[in-house]
DNA sequence: GGGCCCGCAGGG
DNA sequence: CCCTGCGGGCCC
C-alpha cells in the first residue's frame, strides 16, 4: 500500500515503519503540521540543510502524485486544494511576535477552518457547522477532538488503538475504502460503535458550560453509580420452571400509565421512582422494558391496536431491511413468516406483509403524527446506534413521517416505516444538551419504486411549540380504552423535590458513564474495546493475567490471535478482544476530559458548599429578626444580612462564619 | 452459533 | 379461544 511508504513517528515517538525509537539528531519535523519523521526511513530525502529547515512532510508539502498527497489515511481529506492554508500556516510559523503555545493555537485554527466535514444535509447537530459547538472545547482545553473535522467529536467513536472520531467522519473515510486511523494510521478493523463515555463527557461540559454563563449552580453531583433506581426483577411461574420451560413471565408493572398510552412516561405516573422513564435508560430483558411501561410485548417487535395506533417499537435486528440513522430509521412491518410448527419468529420471508394488525397500527401512528416510544436492543449488530451488549435502550419518541410498502430482500413486499425523532430529551448518542428539534426529512431513495405510500395529512397531534420550545400534544392524545389505577395526588412540596431528583439524575446518569465495568470506581488510564465499554488499563489487564494467545493464520496469511478456549471475551458482553488485549492503547483524550470534568466537579462542589453555609447562615438569621414578613425582597434580606454579619462579627460571638460573609465584614 | 421448544401477553 | 410475535434458555 502506498501509505506504507510514507508514515510517521507515533505519539510514542516510535517510527511507524522501522517500528524503531529514532535519536533526535535522525527526527525531521514537519515545518507546516510539526509531525515527528523518522529520516532514514524517508523515501524523499530533503538534500541539504537548508531544504531540511523548510521540509513539508508527504502529507503536507505539494507531491507530484495527487494520489500520493491526498494521502490514504482517515483524516487527510484537510490536504486537498490547501495550498493557502500551508502559506497561512507557515507565516504564523514565521510571525517572531507570537509565542510557540499562541503559534499552536493559531495552527489548530487554521486547520479546523480549512477542514472538510462530512457533509449531511440531515445533520443532526447544527451548531457544529458553525462551530457552536466547539464552545465547550475550553473546558477541555482542545484536548478533546476529531482528528479528521478538527471539531468535538459528534456521536464519538473510539478505535482499538485509542483515538476519536466522529461516528460520521469515520464512516464518511471508511466508504471510500480508507480504514486507517488518522492519528496512528493503526488499520481499523469491523465498524464501531458509540462510545458512551465520551457523549457523557461532552454532554456534561456543555451542562457546566451553560449553567455557568447564566450564572446557575449545579446540583450536587454523586461520583458512583446508584442502583436505588433498579426495577424488580421478572418472576417465574412454577409451570415455566417446568424442564424445558426455560421462560420467565412478567413481573409488576411499576408505572400507572395505560397500557395503550402514548408518549413519554413522565413522573406522575412514577409512584415508584416519581422521575417518569427516562431517554437513555436500560433493561436486561424485554420482560423488564415491559414492566416500565416502555414497550408492553415481550415477543413482538410492534405494540399497537389497528383501531388506536402503535404506542411503540423495538429495533432488535429482527428484519434485516432495517435501516438505522439514529435520529432517523426505518422500520421494517411484522408478518408475512410462517410460523408453523409453534415458532415465535422465523428469519425467513414466505409471503407478502399487508397493512393489518400491528401494521396497520403503526399507519394510523403515521397519519395522526402520534408519537411512538423507540426502543433499541443490542440485538441489533448492524447498526452503530444499538446499546451496549446484553440490554435494551429507551431512546425517547419519534415521529412515522411516511409509510410505504415495497419488495424487501428477501423478494417479498414488505411494510416500511419512516420515524424522525421528536423528543425533548437528548438522544443518548448525542452530545447536544437539548432534545431534537424540528429537522428536515431524509432523501429516502427507495420510495420512488414504493407502492402504497401513506403522508400526513393534516398537521400532527405530537409536535414542536415554537414559543414553549419544545415537543407537545397539539391535538389531544386518544382517550385511553383501558382502565387505569389512579394515581397518588402528589403534594406541592413534594413536586418541586421531583423536578429537582430529575435533574440530579440526568448528572448521575451521565456520571455513571465514567466508571469502569470492573472496579465500578471512575476511570483510571480508560481503555475502550472495540465494542465500546471502558476498563481501567489496569482492570482489564489483571482480569486477563496470565491468559495465553493461540496464535493462527487467516486465510489471507494474515496473523491473528485467538484467545485461548475462548476467555479473551469482554468482561461486559460475549464480544473476542484477543487482538485488542494484545496492545492495549489507553484512550487519553478520555482520560483527559474526565481529569478536567473531576476538577471542575470538585471546584464546583467547594463553591456550593460555601454557598449552602451562607444560605443556612441566612435563614438562621432571619429567624432571629423580629417582625419579618414572608413577602420581603431578597435585596432586603441581603442587606440585612451584611449588616446582621457585620455586627455579629463586631461583636465576636458568631459560631458560624461563611467564607463570604468574612470576607464582606473585612 | 444455530435450532428447538414453549411460556407469555395482547389483538381480534 | 385462536393466532401472532424483532424472546430467551438449553442442547447440540
Amino acid at each position: 500500500m502506498a501509505d506504507d511508504d510514507v508514515l510517521p513517528c507515533n505519539p510514542d515517538g516510535i517510527c511507524m515503519i522501522c517500528h524503531q525509537t529514532p535519536s533526535p539528531e535522525e527526527i525531521l519535523s514537519c515545518t507546516t503540521c510539526t509531525s515527528p519523521w523518522h529520516v532514514t526511513c524517508l523515501s524523499d530525502r530533503p538534500e541539504t540543510v537548508a531544504d531540511a529547515l523548510e521540509w513539508g512532510c508527504p502529507d503536507c508539502a505539494p507531491s507530484a502524485d495527487p494520489g500520493q498527497a491526498a494521502g490514504n489515511s482517515i483524516g487527510t481529506g484537510r490536504n486537498r486544494g490547501s495550498g493557502g492554508l500551508v502559506a497561512a500556516i507557515k507565516a504564523v510559523e514565521a510571525d517572531e511576535s507570537l509565542t510557540e503555545r499562541e503559534k499552536a493555537k493559531k495552527r489548530q485554527e487554521l486547520m479546523s477552518k480549512t477542514a472538510l466535514p462530512p457533509s449531511d444535509s440531515d445533520c443532526a447537530n447544527p451548531e457544529k457547522n458553525i462551530n457552536g459547538g466547539n464552545d465547550v472545547l475550553d473546558i477541555f482545553d482542545g484536548i478533546l477532538s476529531c482528528t479528521i473535522c478538527m471539531q468535538l467529536p459528534e456521536r464519538p467513536v473510539t478505535t482499538p488503538c485509542g483515538h476519536n472520531f466522529c461516528l460520521k467522519c469515520f464512516e464518511k473515510c471508511a466508504a471510500q475504502g480508507n480504514r486507517n486511523c488518522a492519528n496512528c494510521r493503526q488499520r481499523i478493523p469491523g465498524s464501531l460503535r458509540i462510545n458512551s463515555a465520551l457523549v457523557a463527557a461532552i454532554r456534561l461540559a456543555k451542562i457546566s458550560k451553560r449553567s455557568s454563563a447564566a450564572g446557575e449552580h449545579q446540583p450536587r453531583v454523586v461520583h458512583y453509580i446508584q442502583n436505588q433506581n433498579r426495577p424488580d426483577k421478572a418472576f417465574t411461574t412454577e409451570r415455566a420452571k417446568k424442564p424445558g420451560n426455560a421462560n420467565a413471565s412478567s413481573g409488576r408493572i411499576f408505572v400507572t400509565t395505560a397500557h395503550d398510552h402514548f408518549g413519554p412516561i413522565t413522573a406522575e405516573n412514577d409512584p415508584e421512582r416519581n422521575q417518569g422513564v427516562m431517554v437513555g435508560e436500560t433493561w436486561r430483558f424485554r420482560m423488564e422494558c415491559r414492566q416500565w411501561g416502555i414497550h408492553r410485548s415481550v415477543v413482538a417487535g410492534i405494540f399497537g391496536q389497528s383501531k388506536v395506533g402503535s404506542q411503540s417499537v423495538v429495533l432488535s435486528g429482527g428484519y434485516v431491511d432495517d435501516e438505522d440513522h439514529g435520529e432517523w430509521f426505518i422500520y421494517t412491518g411484522s408478518g408475512g413468516r410462517d410460523l408453523s410448527g409453534n415458532k415465535r419468529t422465523n428469519n425467513k420471508q414466505s409471503k407478502d406483509q399487508e397493512f393489518t394488525n400491528h401494521n396497520e397500527a403503526l399507519r394510523l401512528s403515521c397519519r395522526k403524527g402520534y408519537p411512538v416510544r423507540v426502543v433499541r436492543s443490542h440485538k441489533e449488530k448492524r447498526s452503530s446506534y444499538a446499546p451496549s451488549e446484553g440490554v435494551l435502550r429507551y431512546d425517547g419518541v419519534y415521529r412515522i413521517e411516511k409509510c410505504w410498502r415495497k419488495k424487501g430482500t428477501q423478494g417479498f413486499k414488505v411494510c416500511r416505516y419512516l420515524f424522525v425523532r421528536c423528543d425533548n430529551e437528548p438522544a443518548p448518542w448525542t452530545s447536544d444538551d437539548h432534545g431534537d428539534r424540528p429537522r428536515p426529512l431524509p432523501v429516502i431513495k427507495e420510495l420512488k419504486i414504493a407502492i402504497d405510500i401513506t403522508e400526513r395529512k393534516g398537521s400532527p397531534s405530537w409536535d414542536y411549540d415554537e414559543e414553549k420550545d419544545c415537543w407537545m400534544w397539539k391535538k389531544p392524545p386518544p382517550i385511553s380504552k383501558q382502565p387505569v389505577e389512579e394515581s397518588d395526588d402528589l403534594e406541592d412540596g413534594r413536586k418541586m423535590r421531583i423536578v429537582k431528583k430529575r435533574t440530579q439524575n440526568v448528572k448521575e446518569k451521565v456520571l455513571k458513564e465514567f466508571s469502569c465495568h470492573i472496579c465500578q470506581r471512575v476511570l483510571n488510564s480508560p481503555v475502550t474495546t472495540p465494542c465500546a465499554h471502558n476498563f481501567c488499563k489496569a482492570c482489564l489487564e489483571s482480569a486477563f493475567a496470565g491468559i495465553s494467545f493461540i496464535k493462527e493464520r487467516t486465510c489471507e496469511g494474515r496473523r491473528t490471535l485467538r484467545s485461548q478456549k475462548n476467555v479473551m471475551k469482554c468482561p461486559l458482553c460475549s464480544n473476542d478482544i484477543a487482538e485488542f488485549l494484545q496492545n492495549l492503547k489507553v484512550n487519553t483524550e478520555l482520560m483527559k476530559a474526565i481529569e478536567k470534568l473531576q476538577q471542575k466537579e470538585e471546584d464546583f462542589e467547594e463553591e456550593e458548599e460555601e454557598e449552602e453555609e451562607e444560605e443556612a447562615e441566612e435563614e438562621e438569621e432571619i429567624d432571629y429578626a423580629s417582625g419579618e414578613t414572608l413577602d420581603e425582597t431578597k435585596e432586603t434580606r441581603k442587606r440585612k444580612k451584611l449588616n446582621n454579619a457585620e455586627n455579629v462579627v463586631d461583636s465576636g460571638t458568631m459560631a458560624r462564619k461563611s467564607k463570604k460573609s468574612k470576607v464582606a465584614a473585612v
